[in-house]
RNA sequence: GGAGAGAUGGCCGAGUCGGCUGAAGGCGCUCGCCUGCUAAGCGAGUGUGGGGGGAAACUUCCACCGAGGGUUCGAAUCCCUCUCUCUCCGCCA
């Protein structure tokens, strides 16, 4: 969410960037509801003014044995007075809220316009795509003929979008997982955290799936509790609400969760393999921030990123999002595509941006300066590190063998108990 | 699931029969003084958000004592609903 006085002051800006996102919002309603409220809060205020005047005057009379009746009367009907102009009042605001909860964030000025995914410039390469002297197969089928992935069968525990992983795929996602927690912890200064995989409305509110993204969460029944699409949401809210000391920041986490999207109107795309499931699995990175180094502490998060890909020897090139292919709360964002043989192409394994106060703003997220009065909003960053079944996908293509069997990459090994290969 | 207790400022904690309580007291923190060092001591200051005035230091008004509603001229204080925490019982990985 973006301040309201900044959005009042800066109206064009805002208006500007909302166009380059592609989408709109209603500014005339936006300024109407906006002067309303002021006007009728100033008026509640004078009342509310002179009701506190009366009410000390009123204690005075009656402690020296007056009669207060006549004024006693007089302010019950500007108590009246004051409760309608509440009810007005809760109705502008609530117009208020409801528009700036559908403004997006602005984009940074280093963001490109653009329209879609098509305009996003790549900022760098890296690695080369192996070529392979046989027929190269998707992991979709060496993993069903390897024995470690099962999608008929999850389908009949769930359905369809479901994965079930077994024998060494069940082991190379669990190796994948330490793999990755081991190298942010150890290496990158990231604290692990555990968090819920199952959070309330506020939580999702403040990071910016809810009230726009609604459709593309599942929701439990008879609670208004939603099963997270990323843990995102459980680890940026770990500070909703609090004031944190200038010196702890940067904060860092990292925690696994798996994650569950509906992905309501996505159905024909990826319709094999591990690319887009309902449930899948997540190392996610966390930052906040400074607001003065959140741009370096984006660029050190996509490094971290990298990190993984370069460890496994998967080739891979970073993207920026345009302006048009921006998430809604992001002000940028990078995206890690690693190469996948069988489609010939870069695929997403890895989402990281700057919030700035966008998702501190909602959540209530600040830091006290030392020596300053009062405190700033922090800015959230985060990123995956990486979407584990796209690295389990990229592993089994970029490492399929002529006999059907697959490479473990060296980084991986002691995690797989020693296990060079995964043969049939 | 049943019974009970509680939720106050960065923290601890007081708030009498509703009326100068934005909130005593303590701790912490900041600045100053004092002091071989440290510790202690002394003095002052120390919440957030919003509106108005001022170049600024600042000043004034409004709101906020878990959240939302109600009673009242007036509520941290009374009533209702909800959320969370704690204790006991039940159940349970």
């Amino acid at each position: 969410m973006l301040e309201i006085k900044f959005v009042r002051q800066n109206l064009t800006t805002v208006q500007k960037a909302v166009e380059n996102r592609g989408g709109t919002a209603d500014w005339d309603a936006f300024n109407h509801a906006d002067n309303q409220r002021s006007v009728v809060l100033v008026e509640i205020e004078k009342l509310r003014h002179q009701r506190n005047v009366a009410s000390e005057q009123i204690a005075k009379m009656r402690k020296q044995g007056e009669n207060a009746d006549e004024m006693m009367a007089e302010m019950r009907s500007v108590g009246e007075r004051i409760k309608q102009l509440e009810k007005t009042l809760a109705v502008h605001e609530k117009r208020l809220d409801d528009i700036l909860l559908g403004i997006p964030n602005i984009p940074d000025p280093s963001v490109p316009v653009g329209r879609d995914e098509a305009d996003n410039p790549v900022v760098k390469t890296v690695g080369t795509p192996p070529e392979f002297d046989f027929d190269i197969k998707g992991h979709w089928d060496s993993g069903e003929q390897l024995g470690i992935l099962d999608f008929a069968r999850a389908a009949k525990i769930t359905g369809a979008r479901f994965p079930l992983y077994l024998g060494a795929g069940a082991r190379l996602e669990r190796a994948l997982i330490n793999f990755m927690l081991d190298i942010h912890t150890g290496e990158h200064g990231y604290t692990e955290v555990l968090p819920p995989f199952i959070v309330n409305r506020q939580a999702m509110t403040n990071t910016g799936q809810l009230p726009k993204f609604e459709e593309d969460l599942f929701k439990l029944e008879n609670w208004d509790y939603f099963l997270i699409p990323t843990a995102e949401v459980p680890v940026t809210n770990i500070h909703q609400g609090e004031i944190l000391a200038e010196e702890q920041l940067p904060v860092r986490y990292t925690a696994y969760t798996p994650c569950f999207r509906s992905e309501a109107g996505s159905y024909g795309k990826d319709t094999r393999g591990l690319i887009r499931q309902h449930q899948f699995n997540k190392v996610e990175l966390v930052k906040f921030a400074l607001p003065e180094t959140s741009y370096e502490e984006l660029e050190s998060l996509l490094q971290n990123a990298e990190t993984i890909l370069q460890r496994l020897e998967l080739p891979y090139r970073v993207i920026t999002l345009c302006t048009g292919d921006l998430g809604f709360s992001a002000a940028k964002t990078y995206d890690i595509e690693v190469w996948m043989p069988a489609q010939n192409m870069y695929r997403e394994i890895s989402s990281c941006s700057n919030f700035e106060a966008f998702q501190a703003r909602r959540a209530n997220i600040r830091f006290k300066r030392k020596g300053q009065k009062g405190t700033q909003l922090v800015h959230t960053l985060n990123g995956s590190g990486l979407a584990v079944g796209r690295t389990v996908a990229a592993v089994l293509e970029n490492y399929q063998q002529a006999d059907g069997s697959v490479m473990i990459p060296d980084a991986l090994r002691p995690y797989m108990g020693g296990k060079e290969r995964i043969a049939p």
